[in-house]
DNA sequence: ATAGATGCAAATGTTTTGCAGGAAA
DNA sequence: TTTCCTGCAAAACATTTGCATCTAT
């Protein structure tokens, strides 16, 4: 069966709280882990209804808030207003094209330090950050 | 007569395009100017209906977009997912306290130029961007 | 006179909540 | 057998749109 550790630590995660250990929990995460990245919780709804077409809307987005308070998902929300999902990796910030919707990851460990004297400077005490290039990528732009 | 420099730059934004110099205009861009930074378009309607009590959301929102494009505000969406309009002013990044609420503005050159880095080293061509540092500022870090 | 603006109500699109029935511990 | 989940429908929320009316030009 795919995506055992990630299972795993969901399952954890549960017991740990109390909380129930359910199929549609695991068919989600499924759909997410194979998703890829940035998926909207409509895109996960869409594909988990592919093999489980009973499955509701609601519990897409409480699973999926669940998954992130599990630390195995990343809420993203870009400036279109609709929230989207990473999988839980290294920190980094994204390239997004305004015509084709393509988002690339970056890092920068300049930029990181640059924020740290910023929010040492201000008394900041920086929990999380967002940081968004929009524009044309490669293939959009012309001439 | 207040903001005169603005409200000439937003008679003739309208007069090249063909639109309508209205009261409503008018009295929207004055509340604006007036209200400070980081203002909704709620914050907007609020204090624009004590003196001018007909106007009506619709127009508040539509005026605001139209601001905008006259380049007299700027849009920024912060991660609450509500539109905030700020004036039109020089490149800067964006500090947000969550517990209190409050924006403090930052610039970096360092960031910019590490931007323009990375953006070349995509092939992107940037328009704008976001950066936004979420966290706790001097007041309500505790301990 | 006429293109464009206004304001209401209704629609939109995403996300959340109430609740009765259902499943996991 | 109790606690937690699910899924539906309805609500919530910021924002947009349709449309009849009104106003600046």
């Amino acid at each position: 069966m795919a995506h055992e550790v990630e299972r795993r630590a969901l399952a954890e995660y549960l017991e740990k709280h109390s909380l129930k250990h359910t199929k549609q929990r695991d068919a989600i995460l499924d759909v997410f882990l194979e998703a890829g990245q940035h998926v909207t919780s409509d895109d996960v709804y869409q594909r988990v209804r592919e093999q489980h077409p009973g499955i509701g809307y609601t519990t897409v987005y409480r699973t999926m808030k669940l998954l992130c308070e599990a630390g195995l998902a990343q809420e993203q929300t870009f400036d279109d207003g609709i929230t989207r999902y990473e999988i839980e990796h290294e920190h980094h910030d994204h390239l997004v094209c305004t015509k084709c919707g393509k988002i690339i990851e970056f890092e920068c460990s300049m930029i990181e330090a640059a924020q740290n004297d910023i929010a040492r400077a201000y008394g900041f005490r920086v929990l999380r950050h967002r940081h968004e290039l929009y524009g044309h990528c490669e293939d959009c732009r012309e001439g």
